[in-house]
DNA sequence: ACTCGTGTTAGCTG
DNA sequence: TCAGCTAACACGAG
């Protein structure tokens, strides 16, 4: 599920409704979701703090906190990611719950008490969640951004030519690497090199700096339209990414394979291979 | 019962 | 340094 838009979405829901609630407990009991901190580390760093600032950069998302007691000194950064499948659940004070980063779709399976992976129990007798069935998600204090390229949204054309071109490897291999570009997951780069009408096997190397240009502006043009409907999933391909799909373009039909190691669907007509 | 696949990432290997 | 493979996790489908 989350890519960046539906972590933004997350994240907008943490801004939104959980800065400034004083923290009174926090569950922090999965090892693994909150690897490397033993339990009751996440606690004794952050009881008695409060959220300040929600912030992201492609699918990661920090928190800022506040000081103790009214300190200048403000606390650790608090790090979320949603792994494959996270979501972020805030609950009021009154009792009632937001979700965010989640997909939208109507047959996804409901939130289960058991996924709840890490807990921050505010004084005002609300919480944040992180639900996450498979615990791939990932919460750490102070998890630092060097690890990450420029976000996808922000991009600049001669970054991305930069950071695209350079090498031999397939051109959706290089989106899907976080360090070169930060916020593209598998359903975003399908989507943006079949809006671009690239092949996802196609090496970078044989790429030119217009087709690099082209697939920013595809990969721009993906984000805003999954920001406005919701979701990676109401891509315009997306749906033809099944087995007998044909493309909604021209009506050819879909071809599937594996690119980078990830499930890979392109349209046979219009993202054919060049030779290298 | 077993195997495969899944929207991510980190770490290992050649 | 770069590119490719695998494991970490849980669970539904075939």
């Amino acid at each position: 599920m989350p890519e960046l838009p539906e972590v933004e979405t997350a994240r907008r829901l943490i801004a939104d409704r959980a800065l400034g609630r004083r923290i009174a407990d926090v569950d922090d009991a999965d090892t693994f979701v909150c690897r490397p901190h033993s339990p009751g580390q996440l606690r004794d760093a952050l009881a008695g703090r409060a959220l300040t600032a929600a912030c992201r950069r492609g699918k990661t998302m920090w928190c800022e906190t506040s000081g103790l007691d009214g300190s200048a000194a403000p606390g650790p950064e608090l790090g979320i990611h949603l792994g494959m499948g996270g979501r972020i659940i805030v609950v009021s004070a009154d009792g009632q719950a937001a979700e965010g980063g989640g997909p939208r779709r109507r047959a996804a399976r409901p939130h289960q008490p058991r996924w709840d992976r890490f807990t921050i129990e505010f004084a005002d007798g609300g919480r944040l969640v992180l639900s996450d069935q498979r615990r791939l998600g990932r919460v750490r204090l102070d998890p630092g951004l060097g690890h990450l390229g420029p976000d996808a949204e922000q991009v600049t054309a001669a970054q991305f030519r930069d950071l695209i071109l350079k090498g031999t490897i397939a051109v959706k291999a290089r989106l899907l690497d976080q360090s070169k570009i930060a916020g593209v997951g598998n359903l975003l780069a399908d989507e943006a090199l079949w809006r671009a009408r690239l092949a996802p096997s196609a090496r970078v190397n044989t790429l030119r700096a217009a087709d690099a240009d082209r697939l920013r502006r595809a990969l721009r043009a993906a984000l805003r339209s999954a920001m406005a409907k919701g979701g990676v999933h109401t891509g315009d391909m997306i749906a033809a990414r099944r087995p007998g799909g044909t493309c909604p373009r021209c009506g050819a039909e879909m071809r599937h394979g594996t690119v980078g190691g990830r499930s890979t669907w392109w349209c046979s007509r219009e993202q054919e291979a060049r030779p290298g």
